[in-house]
DNA sequence: CTAGGACCTGTAGCGGCTACAGGTTCAAGG
DNA sequence: CCTTGAACCTGTAGCCGCTACAGGTCCTAG
């Protein structure tokens, strides 16, 4: 790794900040291109992957799934319509706030549940019975 | 399926508001007993299977997972510790309270990133450069 | 008796990795 | 120059919790 701009896949994790096998898998499902190879057949990267790896590591953080960075990076490439990269965003903060919704509703069920058991010492369980029972 | 407290797998499915590969994959994989079967081979649920379904499809709602469940319902058929099965209802609520967390901060984060795109008309995208700069 | 719905088994796929096994290459030290 | 051993390579299988087939058999109402 003497030198030079390019970068082998492990100094290429440590600065991106995505694990070994992860970038590997990301060059198979053909969201990162591969790389041209060292002569013995090591991967090289530029800065120009780099780039787009830490693209795709924020996109991940910000929740987006594979596909649909696959859909911001090609936004990226042609000339984008700010509109579409506003509108898949929206779309995508609506289903974070679904989840969000789905796990409270669960977080409230669960408090409740235990909050029976913490009332009554007795020898009967109120989380099963409420799982089994009504 | 003419009459009897059998149940047909359908039948089943339909009570339990499981689907039926739901069930044949929860039977596979030992989380559901496997049932005695007609001459014909067809699976014939008791009420006991439909209650024990029950159970599993709640603790899902719950957002238990499979092992979880199967620790759950191994602590009701021996003497269970009510204390038990508080404690992991408490770890599990911790678990759901984190993911609500996480997603918190996404919800944020792209919420700000996309408050951004709405305040100039410029050809750049904000969220595009969020992604890719800084 | 026939039609067609319900059931059967087995296998493969989803997303997004992760973890091997069993090999090759590279770079630094002696 | 040669050896070590870390880093790299390919390919495959596993994780979770289902879901979706394909290609059959069974059951029951008409």
């Amino acid at each position: 790794m003497r030198v030079g701009r390019e970068l082998t896949i492990g100094t290429l994790s440590r600065r991106s900040g995505v694990n070994i096998e992860t970038i590997r898998y990301y060059e198979r499902i053909g969201l990162l291109p591969a790389p041209p190879r060292s002569q013995g057949g090591h991967r090289l990267y530029s800065g120009e992957h780099l780039e787009r790896l830490v693209f795709i590591r924020r996109g991940r953080e910000l929740g987006f799934t594979l596909d649909e960075i696959r859909d911001l990076l090609g936004l990226m490439v042609g000339k984008h319509t700010c509109g579409e990269v506003q509108t898949m965003a929206l779309a995508h903060l609506d289903d974070i706030r679904a989840k969000i919704a789905d796990l409270r509703r669960m977080e409230r069920m669960l408090a409740a549940t235990i909050a029976r058991c913490q009332g009554g010492g007795r020898s009967e369980c109120p989380i099963l019975d409420a799982l089994a029972g009504g």
